[in-house]
DNA sequence: GTCTATAAGACGATAGAC
DNA sequence: GTCTATCGTCTTATAGAC
């Protein structure tokens, strides 16, 4: 029973910060904020999570960890363009939404990213997109369909509250596919 | 004399704000942190500007008046998509390629952005692509067509140290006209 | 688990001497 | 134009009562 409610309000924590740290970024967010909207005080929330820099942990590890997974997926040889960019557009709609919104704040890259070689496993799905030696074309293609589908998704997650429609899956991934040439 | 140097250190503080404010953000980068680059004390910093927004919107002012003017050229009746997106990769090739970096900054969207209505400007872009009463499949394809002409953009420009060369311009152009089908 | 109170330090910005 | 010294505020985080 306590340990119910301790889980709860440990979840609500997360819920709470993942929202202000995608409005506002996660620097410019402070306990105090988080503490207010949870209506209680800033040590309580101490109590649940020792630092700050462990809520963005928490909230992180279990998207960078799934996409760590996708990616082993996209290295087997013999993936194809569709199953790279699909299961690109799958994973950004489902377990990813928030690593994707956080990897453009700075304050974030420097507290977080930077040990978890984040633009690293990016590097990754460019290489296996454009291919071995690739030229500057394909690179250049390669970077281009993933921005295209990275976008197309988050606009038709926005577009349908937040739900990914296979209508709207098959248009993001034939227009990447287009991208990519 | 005297006025030349003012406006060169004048300069000076633009360019170490401007690196560091791509490489770690705005929020994250403090004053100090500027005028020890620049080798003087922060008070000095304070006699070229008065404040540290003042010191971004020094930086992102004139790019943003580039932005506008850009805009107003796509919105002109029969605007073909690829005025606009070849308008879209000279734009963010030639002034506006630190406002690229910046616009992604949760820091500067709060101090700034807001303001100016920056992403207002960014959906007008959307809606010249896109067409009047556009689907959500036209939506998507313009959003996916934009994010491939600006990340293709970039990638062009960090492969060739900055510059953007016709090759490479005709290329991310190509792309990005295939994304929008 | 939650509270009040506070430590300890970084930050933006200013005062006043030179 | 640049300096040292400092102000006031905000921040993360902790101590100790309940």
């Amino acid at each position: 029973m306590l340990q119910e409610k301790e889980a709860g309000t440990r979840t609500r924590i997360l819920d709470i910060s993942r929202d202000l740290f995608a409005a506002q970024g996660y620097g410019s967010t402070s306990i105090a904020m988080i503490a207010e909207k949870l209506g209680t005080s800033k040590a309580a929330l101490y109590y649940h999570f020792k630092s700050k820099e462990e809520i963005l942990d928490a909230l992180l590890n279990e998207p960078f960890a799934a996409m760590q997974d996708f990616r082993s997926e996209c290295l087997k040889p013999g993936a194809t363009p569709e199953e790279i960019l699909g299961g690109l557009i799958d994973f950004i709609s489902g377990p990813a939404s928030c690593l994707s919104s956080f990897e453009n704040d700075p304050s974030v890259l420097q507290e977080w990213a930077d040990r978890h070689n984040l633009k690293q496993e990016w590097e990754k799905l460019v290489s296996s997109l454009a291919g071995p030696r690739p030229s500057t074309a394909k690179v250049i293609r390669a970077r281009a369909a993933l921005a295209a589908a990275k976008q197309g998704t988050m606009t038709a997650l926005e577009m349908n509250d937040g739900a990914l429609s296979k209508a709207a899956r098959a248009e993001v991934l034939a227009a990447a596919l287009r991208t990519l040439g």
